[in-house]
DNA sequence: TAGATTGTTAATCGATTAACAATC
DNA sequence: TAGATTGTTAATCGATTAACAATC
């Protein structure tokens, strides 16, 4: 079951991307690609995309390519797209509000089941069809929805507890939208996006565009 | 005034972290640090802070470590935080208007200036203190507020059209937020925050978990 | 069959880590 | 001065690219 060669995070990263251009390939009817076709398309080598999916297995056919829809599908499997995911939020801020009504992420399997808030003006209010519920009832909810993944969309200074409490709780994983970085726990995966880090590469980039090129 | 030695891009997106562990010690007091304190808070080796660091200058002083205040501020110089960049947010959506609501930019010397939408219903409408304009106005808008960072939150339909006028516009940097890449164009820096692209990840890490330890 | 394109091995390139002389 | 810690060179490690035999 375990497979025996470790497949680098550089790797995993590059999924979702193929994921989404063989979407659109999909889309619009193309049956199959090259790697060499696909490698233009996304500014990659066709060597790193082969290599890539033969961490996986071979899915390609020799003097074909690859047929874009079971590539497409596999790479979901892989990716654990069709698992359902059951997601909570936690904070109903501007940011939360905003996730909790972007429906796009049910497209992918990560399903909304709760939103939660420690504010009590906030609690009771709604997002769309969804309560904002009480952060303390939180492990009452667990047990029954059994989410698996939660966003945490709190301030800073309350991430960390946050974070504490769900993986006691037994969540999966995490996706930390807070100005700081959440600790390890047993068992819990973390993913960060942070906002500011991309202004900030940003930025940079923009100062030393001139010097670069 | 063009340094000789380029540097790795793996090295930039680690600058904003630096900054951050930076910027809290710094909020509570501590005066200096040496790579390896650092590097044990951070889970990074005490190397690749000092080869990082090492990029830019030689910020460190032998048996005592680095100054916190200037090499956080040293930091914020490199990565141009502190060159006011003028930012807009185009689309006005749920995710728009959480950016737009989102004050810990501004911190950071991203000051936002216009907030536009192509929807009739929108325009007119006011996120805080900014009133959502016509994105049939950027044109005018540009001249007079010049701004050089767009954060692109519109649907992924609208993001290649939008994009490329910005482009012609002469905006510097390009935050895109759609689900979908955006052509390169020459003198405009792209950083893409693709949510989705993160789930994915962390979906796939739950599953893998097991298999891995 | 001939042409195309994979899967995979080998070569290259770059990034990370280790080591240590320099020096505060 | 002795101890600590940097800046930097060299060694290692891993990721990317190139090449090509296998084969559809």
């Amino acid at each position: 079951m375990t497979s025996s060669k470790k497949i680098s995070f550089e790797v995993i990263k590059r999924l979702p991307r193929y994921y989404r251009y063989l979407g659109e390939l999909l889309a619009n009817g193309t049956a199959r690609i090259s790697s060499k076709d696909l490698s233009s398309r996304m500014n990659v080598t066709a060597s790193q995309i082969r290599q890539d999916l033969n961490c996986f297995g071979g899915f390609g056919q020799q003097g074909y390519g690859y047929n874009v829809e079971s590539l497409y599908r596999s790479i979901g499997e892989i990716l654990g797209l069709y698992n359902g995911h059951n997601t909570i939020i936690i904070g109903a801020g501007n940011l939360g509000r905003a996730l909790a009504s972007y429906r796009s992420f049910e497209k992918r399997g990560f399903k909304l089941v709760g939103v939660f808030d420690n504010n009590p003006s906030k609690i009771g209010q709604y997002i769309e069809e969804f309560e904002i519920l009480d952060i303390d009832t939180i492990e009452a909810f667990m047990q029954t929805h059994k989410p698996d993944i939660a966003v945490i969309a709190v301030p800073k200074a309350a991430a960390a507890d946050v974070a504490k409490r769900l993986a006691k709780l037994g969540i999966k994983g995490l996706l930390n939208f807070s100005y700081t970085d959440i600790d390890a726990y047993e068992g819990v995966e973390i993913e960060n996006v942070h906002l500011s880090d991309s202004l900030m590469t940003l930025s940079y980039k923009i100062e030393n565009a001139k010097a670069q090129d």
